[in-house]
DNA sequence: AACTCTTCCAACCGCGCGGCT
DNA sequence: GAGCCGCGCGGTTGGAAGAGT
């Protein structure tokens, strides 16, 4: 049996606040404080969970909020902490006066994020050719003759093993292997992996992509590889396909493979 | 103008922790 | 020590708004 829900659900309102709701809130706040959440909706003639009222107030209501964007400042401040504390979005909050939680992870999430990725991406791109240079006996067209024998197409992020279908969960990108020791060991396991000797999921060689150009850079392979449109990127923050398709084709030529297609 | 896609953010959800009985 | 309860946290989601076609 899990766990009993923090209220009782039926009967009470969900999803966005009111300006009643908000002004029924303030004022009970105002007069008599937030001892206890569980028992102030109902005092407060609220019908919401003591949860969704705590929300409210710390995101949105309380009067030392900070409302507007981020200043260039800040988001240093955030990027900092964040490399220091990690997703302790709470600690993080603590350290910028006027700024929720709430606020800090979802501006981690589609701003902070992204920059830190492009700039990354800028940074580490020409390591990994040089690094797949060394591995140049990766023959992709072995992959292409998988592809025809066993009829379908293999897909794969950029730099994951090609062919491997199921992503696992990817280290952050302070976890993974900043040498080039991992892009060496992700072109080995592509060349192990046409020649059968691992199985087509693969956990233990994290992918460039999360932290390396875009968070879902896919790029399809399909059986006709040698057809410049048949390469696609799906779910693409970042670099346009083109973008895409220039440096895997740039990886391909520097590392030896798909010489016979191209 | 109409439609689709993407981005963003407020709000929800589930879990863990600590205090109390 | 066990069980309950309330709170706080971090991850996730839904839908509105904006951008693109």
């Amino acid at each position: 049996m899990g766990r009993a829900p923090c209220c009782e659900k039926t009967g009470l309102n969900k999803g966005p606040w009111t300006p009643e709701e908000d002004k029924l809130l303030i004022s009970y706040i105002q007069k008599h404080g937030h001892s206890n959440w569980r028992a102030l909706p109902k005092q407060a003639g609220l019908l919401r969970c003591g949860k969704s009222c705590r929300l409210r107030w710390i995101n949105y209501l309380r009067p030392d909020i900070k409302r507007g964007n981020f200043s260039i400042d800040e988001e240093e401040t955030i990027i900092q902490l964040h490399e220091m504390l990690g997703n302790r979005w709470s600690a993080i909050a603590a350290r910028l006066p006027g700024r929720t939680d709430n606020e800090i992870k979802n501006v981690w999430h589609t701003h902070l994020k992204k920059k830190i990725k492009q700039k990354q991406y800028t940074d580490s791109s020409q390591h990994v050719i040089t690094d797949l240079e060394q591995y140049s006996d990766l023959n992709v067209s072995k992959l292409s003759e998988r592809e025809k024998s066993s009829n379908h197409t293999f897909t794969g992020s950029v730099g994951s093993p090609a062919g491997c279908v199921t992503m696992s969960p990817q280290p952050s990108f302070s976890e993974q292997s900043s040498s080039s020791e991992t892009s060496v060991a992700m072109a080995k396991n592509n060349l192990d992996m046409l020649n059968g000797e691992v199985t087509e999921t693969c956990e233990m060689f994290p992918v460039i992509d999360e932290y390396f150009w875009s968070e879902h850079m896919m790029v399809e392979l399909t059986s006709n590889s040698q057809d410049e449109s048949q390469y696609t990127t799906t779910d693409v923050e970042g670099p346009s396909d083109d973008d895409c398709m220039g440096f895997w084709y740039n990886l391909l030529i520097n590392s030896g493979g798909f010489q016979e297609s191209l």
